[in-house]
Parts: C-alpha cells; structure tokens; sequence
DNA sequence: AACCCGTGGCC
DNA sequence: TGGCCAAGGGT
C-alpha cells in the first residue's frame, strides 16, 4: 500500500532514534514487560484494549496467578475465565481468549503463532492485536496501531483524518511500515504507544518533554491540542429496567443473559428490559402471576444507575419473597444458596445491586 | 461503514 | 452532571 504522505528521511531517522532512547529510559514497570513470553504479551494485549493500565495491572496479576501458562488458560473451565474477568468488562474478550487459547492449544502444540495469517485468524485478534503480539513477543516488525498511536502520528505529520474511520487506521498502519525500524520493531511499537499515553496525551500533552517535539508538526503548528480530529460519539440511550431479587428461604434466583447482544451469556438478576418508566411496576404483578409465583413479600429497595458505552440503564431493584419455588421456571434461571453468589460472575450492574441486598 | 460491546476516572 | 477517554474486535 502507498501513502500519499511523504516522509522525509531525516526526521524518521530522528523519530527512531530519540523515541528508542527515551523508552529506554522512561518506560514504566509493567507486570506483562517482565518477558517476552508470547501468553504472557496475548493476555496483557487483550485486557488492555480499551480499557486503562491502572485499571488492568491488578486483574493482569491475580489472572496470571491463576493460569500461569497457555496450557493452564485452556484446560480451565470457562466459568473460572469468566470469574477472574469479572469487572473489567467486554466479557467477549475473556470468551474469545479463552477459545482462541484453547485453539492454540491443540491445532499448533500450546506455541502462539509468528505468522500473521494464522494468529490474525484467532478469535479476539485483531490488526492491532496481531501486530503487538508479533512485534513485542517475536520482534517481527508489523504495525500496532492503537489509539495511542493515531494520536501520536495525527500530530507528528498534521494529520486531520477521522481516527474513528477504518480508512485511518489503515492509512496509519503504512506510515507505521515506514517508520518501524527492523532492529526494534517491538520497542519502537510500545514507544509510541508509552509516547502516547503520558507525554502525548489526549489532554494537555507535555510537548515540552517529547522527545520528538522538534520534528513535530503540530507542535511547529501549535495545533497539538486540535488533533486528533474525532467525530462526536452518540450519547448513551436511557432505558428503564427493573433488577429483581428472588429469594425463597435461604435460596437466591439467577438468571443467565440471552447468547446475544449486551452482556450476552451472564450471569444476572432476572431483567425486565423495555419497560415504560411509570408502567414498569404495576407490570410486574401479572409477569410474577405468568411465571408461576406465591409471592410472600415485594417491596422496592431502591433506584441506581448504570451507564454501559452506548446504553444508560435507570434501573429500579426491586425484592421478592416467594413462599414455595415455582414448580416449572425458565431454562435461563438458577436456585442458588446466597452464600454461592461469590462463586458466580457477575457484571458490574447487577454485582452492585447484589450488594444492596445481602 | 456503522454499530455493538463494559467499566472507571477525570473535569 | 454529562461528555470524553482508554494498548479494539466482531458483525
């Protein structure tokens, strides 16, 4: 692929040079740097995405306490998997690491593979994910474009492109090419990346102490704090829902989310989704009628709020005290004791709303 | 291409 | 408070 962007050869050389020094010098002590373990780099690349070092650092730990090698992560069940995940979100990450492993595995003897075609096919890797992978773990030199990245290219060449286009990341992924030096592509990648997340920074970056703010066109511009250009993202839509909590004696109701769509195959309270604001409660009595309950006690606890990236839910949590469990109930639901809660994974949403509880 | 998919921190 | 952001991938 060719780029209509020239880079000039000199400011390269520079660019090389002085980002390899100072990462050299001011990279930060990360749990996944302490090898090149290619498990080790895959797990640390896959709970970063999108999501911040400072939030993944103590998950990173506990899960490589837990399945120290490849072989561990695939002879685990994957309700471990999804219980060590849970909390950090995009839970498809977990499942789709989790199987991409298990893959891995079997079809190439527990050995990540260095070829770009086959490890891009792994579930859960993408572009970016399979150029961190084999440039970190293999010193293959292949781009890793990431947020960081754009960012950083955006300003260094005044770039005005869209970041949130595919087309972008593309056209970043061959100035990457020109760029990356053969000797280093796994340093060099996590340069810019390192650049990016605290000198480079979104807000506010410190141009003053970049290394490459003298080949920097933005900075020559002053028009650092303009780029990246970013279509405006849709606010999240509001939507009414109501969190039951179902108890019989000493028993606990759960349910397991539909296979699709938003937290799609956990674990949860019963949810009533698409309910109209005022209507939802009054609705709730025939529902509890259709699914067969005696109810002892319904009362309402309380009101909370989550916010999912594109989805704002206002939800109301209501407890019900069932005198006897219904004899036939949905395939989705499960009779726990409350004392086996924790063994359960739960989204953030509902893990709070357990904790109002009990 | 556009949308879906979590969470927590910051201002 | 609302908006924005963070080492993206799947569909």
């Amino acid at each position: 692929m060719t780029v209509d962007l020239k880079l000039n050869v000199s400011d390269v050389k520079v660019i090389q040079e002085e980002l390899l020094n100072w990462y050299q010098i001011h990279k930060r002590d990360l749990p996944w740097r302490k090898n090149r373990d290619p498990y080790r780099v895959w797990v640390s690349e896959i709970m970063l995405q999108q999501t911040r070092v400072d939030t993944v650092i103590p998950y990173y730990e506990r899960f490589m306490k837990q399945f120290p090698t490849l072989q561990d992560l695939a002879q685990a069940p994957e309700e471990k998997v999804l219980k060590a995940w849970e909390g950090l979100g995009y839970y498809s990450r977990a499942r789709n690491l989790h199987t991409a492993v298990k893959e891995v595995a079997e079809k190439y003897n527990g050995k990540v593979p260095d070829d770009p075609k086959k490890i891009s096919k792994l579930k859960g890797i993408g572009p970016y994910t399979a150029g961190a992978i084999l440039s970190i773990a293999y010193n293959r030199k292949s781009p890793a474009v990431d947020g960081n990245v754009m960012r950083v290219f955006a300003r260094l060449f005044a770039l005005k492109d869209d970041i949130a286009l595919a087309a972008t990341r593309k056209k970043m992924e061959a100035i990457a090419e020109q760029i990356i030096p053969v000797d280093s592509p796994g340093d060099f990648n996590q340069s810019l990346m390192e650049l990016g997340a605290t000198i480079c920074t979104p807000i506010g970056p410190q141009c003053l102490f970049c290394p490459v703010h003298a080949v920097c066109n933005a900075y020559k511009q002053g028009i650092q704090e303009e780029l990246p250009y970013k279509k405006r993202a849709k606010p999240p839509q509001k939507v009414s829902v109501l969190f039951l909590g179902v108890t019989c004696g000493n028993q606990f109701l759960i349910e397991k989310r539909a296979e699709r769509g938003l937290l799609k195959g956990m674990w949860s309270l019963p949810t009533l989704e698409n309910m109209k604001e005022d209507q939802a409660e009054t609705d709730l009595l025939p529902i509890c009628k259709e699914w067969g309950f005696l109810i002892r006690d319904m009362r309402k606890i309380g009101n909370l709020e989550h916010i999912f990236s594109h989805r704002h839910w206002k939800i109301t949590l209501i407890t019900i005290d069932l005198q006897e469990k219904p004899r036939d109930f949905s395939s989705n639901w499960k009779w726990i004791r409350q004392d086996q809660i924790k063994e359960f994974a739960f989204p953030t949403a509902y893990r709070k709303a357990i904790d109002m509880l009990f």
